[in-house]
DNA sequence: AACTATTTATAAGA
DNA sequence: TTCTTATAAATAGTT
């Protein structure tokens, strides 16, 4: 699986997917009452969220998380059933980045995670 | 579509789904080079999560939007093809939370977006 | 956890 | 774009 080169196909495929992952996402929450947050940027910069019950709560739950839990990377590793090696790829290109976020950061959002998780690494 | 009320098949159900819903997000990504990312909490409090680039990137881009775009969730209503009535009640609940948040709102991280958003509504 | 019948999502084309 | 439809994938229910 690669990135699609058409621009119009691209456009089309990416249209269709958000979509579907929007679907996806709201049944979640529905099915199984889970708190969900998904946000996406296009290529073109659009944004597209979804939030329940709404987008700042999932996220100040995720960012107050004390201590962070880490092994959630794993967790989605170990539960995935069909991962193909480029799908991992995007995995581990995560894990690569949030090493590097570890020791260089500077948003003042991140910021006051940073101590937090730095006794993690 | 309802919650489901058996407590183990909604377990394995969500369970199933998470890693469908990761495994989309994930090709998104990689299909259409969006910025993504996806965060998930169990009824259980179990946090999963998923970030193209990373998870904070995604979050500050989407925190530090200026203006910010409240017209994310009509396009969202507006492209879902077979949105049902459940999974609208969903969105209708983020848009009513929304709106309640830009009241009352109190943590630090919402804050400084508040101002920002107080001139939509 | 594996199997499979069924449903749903998607890609390609009109 | 929207609609159609063949193919592929995800899911629910079962064992």
């Amino acid at each position: 699986m690669k990135k699609i080169s058409n621009e119009s196909s691209l456009q089309v495929n990416f249209s269709k997917r958000r979509s579907g992952l929007f679907k996806k996402a709201s049944e979640l929450c529905t099915l199984c009452g889970a708190y969900v947050t998904l946000i996406i940027f296009s290529p073109s910069e659009e944004v597209f969220s979804f939030g329940h019950p709404n987008v700042e709560i999932v996220i100040d739950r995720y960012l107050s998380q004390d201590p962070p839990q880490n092994d959630d990377i794993m967790k989605f590793i170990g539960d995935n059933r069909s991962t193909t090696v480029s799908e991992l790829n995007v995995v581990l290109t995560r894990i690569k980045d949030e090493l590097n976020n570890k020791k260089s950061r500077g948003s003042e959002l991140s910021q006051p995670r940073q101590e937090n998780q730095a006794q993690f690494f």
